[in-house]
RNA sequence: GACCUCGUAGCUCAGCUGGAUAGAGCAUCGGAUUCCUAAUCCGAAGGUCGCGCGUUCGAAUCGCGCCGGGGUCACCA
């Protein structure tokens, strides 16, 4: 402000406090070296809370209106999920969960990319896997083929499923490619489940390409691609890319850049506010290309939002954790969740920002003591549930409780746990869903502190002081719920 | 080489649309329980915010340069 006004900020900050000094739901308000400290009144705060405990469904809602798609995982059917699919696939949920309370319509896509050559190595590789593992065959491994014991086990599941006859020769991998597909897709539905992740809608790379004449037509009307050396390329540098990008090969076959043009370009006909994508990091360069293309038809590139989710690096008691050779060398996400239990994973997730690494030991999200959030906000919370169970009474009968008696650490508590909402729009809004761990630790470590310092049951000021308590519980429970993790209510 | 990203306490990281004495958790050390769950709490110690220059009344924050770690730069998906 005080580069607006260009005036001294100890001026603005008196004249600002003299204003606001008249409203009624601030008790106090000052100037102090050039900040104004606001202090909202004590009713104003306590009828809040009323009001939310009473209302426990609408605490922290919003009624922002704007329809989302949102676009996440999309890893290819060729194998189970990894830990870097977790965390965009972790990401995107809360995301969501988040948006919805604030009142987003938000719809959540998984683009199953099962067309091109790694569909026809899925296939080839449980075919040759089949003929040595299943029937007993000389093999000949090629450079690329997709490894792993889940391999094998498809393989048998295969000859089972399909007969060994289409194992005689190459020309069945087209349907054992298909076949195996379907069941990846089955095992990663299996994945996401356990974390409790589900989709609205699946689209299909495949059954794009059905469009994509008529999507060509339309980039050729707008003056988008142009043929050189025999292919087609795209203009993607008239809007910001590197290098044009090639959509068409020399042999007619359109190529991946070409399905995501039409997927998006489909995307947009489907008439959502915003468009959002959580893409693995590797993907970073191909932004560009994607957006340039939404622009040439004619829409607003600025309502696509890529959000980059990073390399996860994991270790287990200091040292890098095992990469499992039955997995192919990768971290499985299910092997993780049946060590950690899906809420730590959720939570650790959601500690950073989603496009910078991250490392966590494994160990330390097994303990059960204080060196574990999960633990620590979930205590704060049983605590909460404890002290009712002990006065024997119903969180309800303490809702109209006047909190007017109560000391100035139990209003700021009060305070920080009123802020959810605030929270909650904020980590939407800027995208950074580590400010709600962030706040939820807070809080439940404010309330550990004041639980030792205040005994409740016994006081004069009982009643209020369970108010008070049912309040932080209410908001760690939100809180939790946005992440997707149940607040425990006994420990 | 280009682009992206990170560099803050021993470790993992917040803070970064410029502002109050730079924060948290873990680890370390010391302490708290006749009392609602000690799965907790309190205290101590720990920092040239990678380096330099610049913009500014004021820089961890913005700009430029450099150093260092990671990533990406397909007619593969």
């Amino acid at each position: 402000m005080a580069k607006v006004l260009r005036r001294n900020p100890m001026q603005i900050a008196e004249e600002l406090v003299e204003k606001l000094g008249e409203e009624e739901i601030f008790e106090r308000v000052e100037a102090l070296k050039g900040y104004v400290n606001i202090k909202l009144s004590r009713n104003f705060l306590d009828e809040y809370a009323t009001w939310a405990l009473n209302n426990e469904d609408e605490f922290g809602k919003a009624d922002f209106e704007e329809s989302i798609l949102l676009e996440f995982v999309s890893a290819n059917p060729t194998g189970p999920l990894h830990i870097g699919h977790a965390r965009g696939a972790v990401w995107g949920d809360v995301l969501a969960r988040i948006g919805s309370r604030l009142g987003y319509r938000i719809e959540r896509e998984y683009y199953v990319n099962d067309a091109g050559n790694q569909i026809y190595l899925l296939g080839l590789s449980v075919y040759l896997a089949a003929r040595e593992q299943v029937l007993g065959l000389e093999v000949e491994w090629p450079e690329e083929y997709y490894r792993g014991d889940y391999i094998v086990e498809l393989a048998k599941k295969a000859v089972e499923a399909l007969g060994p006859e289409m194992f005689a020769d190459e020309g069945f991998i087209p349907q054992i490619s298909e076949w195996a597909k379907d069941r990846m897709l089955e095992l990663i539905n299996e994945n996401l489940d356990e974390v409790g992740i589900h989709f609205d809608h699946y689209v299909s790379e495949k059954s794009l390409y059905d469009r994509w004449d008529e999507v060509f037509t339309k980039l050729a009307d707008a003056g988008a691609v142009y043929e050189k050396d025999g292919k087609w390329w795209l203009k993607s540098t008239e809007h910001g890319d590197e290098k044009d990008r090639v959509v068409v090969r020399e042999d007619g076959r359109p190529t991946y850049l070409a399905g995501d043009i039409v997927y998006h370009y489909l995307k947009f006909e489907r008439g959502y506010d915003r468009y959002i994508n959580i893409w693995g990091a590797d993907h970073h360069g191909y932004i560009a290309r994607v957006k340039a293309a939404v622009a040439f038809f004619g829409h607003d590139p600025q309502k696509l939002e890529i959000i980059l989710s990073q390399m996860v690096s994991l270790l287990k008691g200091g040292e890098p954790y095992k990469m499992s050779k039955r997995a192919g060398n990768f971290i499985l996400m299910s092997d993780i969740v049946k060590e950690i239990g899906s809420d730590a994973l959720r939570f650790v997730f959601l500690t950073k920002k989603s496009d910078t690494h991250l490392e966590f030991d494994v160990e330390d999200l097994k303990k059960e003591d204080n060196s574990n959030p999960v633990y620590y906000i979930n205590y704060a919370h049983a605590r909460v549930f404890s002290l009712f169970e002990k006065a024997n009474r119903k969180q309800e009968s303490v809702f109209g409780a006047s909190l007017n008696n109560l000391n100035e650490d139990a209003f700021d508590l009060l305070f920080t746990a009123l802020l959810l909402p605030e929270v909650l729009e904020d980590a939407f809004k800027s995208r950074q869903l580590q400010k709600v761990t962030e706040y939820l630790r807070n809080l439940a470590g404010m309330y550990h502190k004041f639980y030792y310092d205040n005994r409740v049951l016994g006081s004069e000021n009982e009643e209020a002081l369970l108010k008070l308590s049912a309040m932080v519980a209410l908001s760690l429970r939100v809180g939790l719920e946005m992440l997707g993790i149940e607040a425990a209510k006994k420990m």
